[in-house]
DNA sequence: TGAACAGCTTGACACGTTTCATTGCGGTGG
DNA sequence: CCACCGCAATGAAACGTGTCAAGCTGTTCA
């Protein structure tokens, strides 16, 4: 309401400097209690708030964060963010959360947006490559830490999972529960994440030699799209049926689990073995719980936190890229 | 990197002034060809980025609202987060999304930050009363709409759902089910929204009779205590037992689901009915689909974007409370 | 031909805060 | 009694941009 009010109207108001109040706001024990009674009085009878573009303009920096997800109704992405909040909280650091919504035009305006913003550091969630960009940035002045896939770049820090590992524990244990004919249901192909998970599964197919591999390939990751595969799929003759379905993700997964049982009227895991990818806390509330592959969401975040903390203080010095090892988490989905 | 490249240096290269750069960048078509394509190759080539701070100072307000949510990685909240987000992009703004953790600290920490950031409005769920706090921002001068319960105060701009109906439509359909004994599960008492769904259910049953309605009162509303519960009403004996279960939102009842079928062998519908509430995605995507109130989420974040602008625009007028009807999603689980 | 005019361009100032050099003041030690 | 010191407080400068009144150039109209 009322015309804005700033530092000097407060000053006014309290009968002190300008200065003062700055001092009050930012190392309050440099003032005499005198004044900081008079000063708070003021404040709180003006109702003033810290502008805090000012504030930033003239300090240079804020304590200010991003992270951006390309789906953040994806529990995933979510818990992750949770993780960021809490730690970034703990610094004193405030988080700027966004949904770049899987488009490459948001994911750009929101980069853009941050730089303008001139926030310490980013965490960027990404399908596709960003790396380039990221780099761009960074020469600009802004570090980031790539969350979810690994860097390429030596300088580039990155929090991911060996997914080459996880899509061959997934496979290698479908392939114990003696499944053969198995089918990977994610994409796009060139997703790194995915590439890599194929790559793993491919790797404990090989080690078969019965058992073969089919890749059905899909744009989208959900609940929706892991529907419309289990339909196609139950279309077909069981002899071309797939034994064994190792989903890209959990969304995907429990997609497909409705449209098989549900829809379609088939058994998980009497007729179906199904894996997932993620463990989000939906796979093992499932009524059939689902195997998956488990990678620290919760520890994510806050990897991911302190690294960029490293990078904005060592100024691109030893940029670090944690892997964390992803685990299998056997349910009933994969046990006959 | 290089030194804090702004406005000035991209004139120097460019050789205009510097008012000139500023016109390229807000007024594009008032610069002439010539000199446009000075000043881009001059930003290019030094990589400027506008500082947001010292341009929001100078305007003296930012393209940018906030929305703050209790807890994220509740899918319902996601929804309506993404809902906002799609409406503030196709009016040019930017979406700064928080999260309070369910936490008074944290949800006062984000109100005071967005004071700060002279944000244009805030849109704000919460349990818990955050009213008065509302009402006090917006004297100074930030518009707000409260998302998800109804605003009390005419001045209030809300978008809610009418929970009192929810929870009479979920208790009837369960009565209707023939179902007796019937538990509601849910908490804390205080929250707007959950005392309101009781009061709808209780309206149900007291319309029949015989039929009755006990509260198991819960702190937190996930997965996780879906499952404490569930192992509790497990234990009982089956005459002292529920017929029927409504939950205060789906995580409850998906938690309730798998607690009941999984860990203790029960089964839904036949030896107890299971309703929920929100809709999320995962409940019709459960192997057991589950009956669920309905909330328009996708609307949501559209009408409270739109009436946060009216809010802006119109300066307190006729702030407006919109109540969206619910509807019930009858599924597997209340259908014996 | 001169004046009015339109369209670009210019440079200075203002936005609200932080910072810093400086001043004022009372106390302490020589 | 003087010199010195530390602590509070002060006021002005600076942060990078947007805006605005004024200037400049070339064009149109009488």
């Amino acid at each position: 309401m009322a015309a804005r009010v700033g530092i000097r109207e407060v000053a006014a108001l309290a009968q002190v400097a300008q200065g003062t109040v700055s001092h009050f706001i930012n190392h309050p024990d440099k003032v005499s209690l005198e004044k900081r009674e008079r000063i708070q009085r003021a404040i709180d009878e003006l109702g003033f708030v810290r502008n805090d573009a000012a504030s930033q303009l003239r300090r240079g920096s804020s304590a200010t964060i991003a992270y951006m997800a390309p789906d953040i109704s994806n529990p995933f992405f979510a818990t992750i963010a949770e993780g960021v909040e809490q730690r970034a909280a703990a610094d004193g650091l405030s988080v700027f959360l966004a949904n770049s919504n899987r488009s490459r035009e948001r994911e750009d305006a929101y980069l853009e947006m941050f730089q303008a913003h001139r926030v310490r550091g980013l965490l960027v969630a990404s399908h596709g490559p960003i790396e380039d960009r990221l780099a761009h940035i960074r020469r600009l002045g802004t570090p980031s830490v790539l969350v979810g896939q690994r860097a390429l770049a030596s300088e580039q820090p990155s929090v991911s999972v060996d997914d080459e590992l996880g899509g061959y524990l997934a496979a290698r244990h479908l392939i114990e529960q003696s499944a053969r004919r198995i089918a990977f249901v994610g994409g796009p192909l060139g997703v790194p994440q995915v590439a890599d998970r194929i790559e793993g599964a491919s790797r404990a197919v090989r080690e078969c030699p019965d058992a073969t591999l089919e890749v059905i390939n899909v744009g989208t990751r959900t609940l929706a799209m892991g529907r419309e595969v289990a339909a196609e799929i139950a279309k077909r003759s069981p002899e071309r049926r797939p034994e064994a379905v190792f989903a890209v993700n959990d969304l995907l997964a429990l997609g497909l689990m409705h449209g098989l049982v549900v829809d379609n009227g088939l058994r998980v895991p009497a007729d179906i073995l199904l894996v997932g990818y993620d463990d989000i806390e939906f796979a093992e509330a499932s009524v059939i719980p689902l195997t998956s592959v488990r990678a620290p969401h919760e520890e994510f975040g806050v990897a991911a936190v302190d690294l960029l903390q490293a990078a904005v203080a060592k100024d691109a010095e030893s940029a670090k890229q944690i892997v964390f090892q992803p685990k299998l988490m056997v349910r009933t989905s994969t046990v006959a």
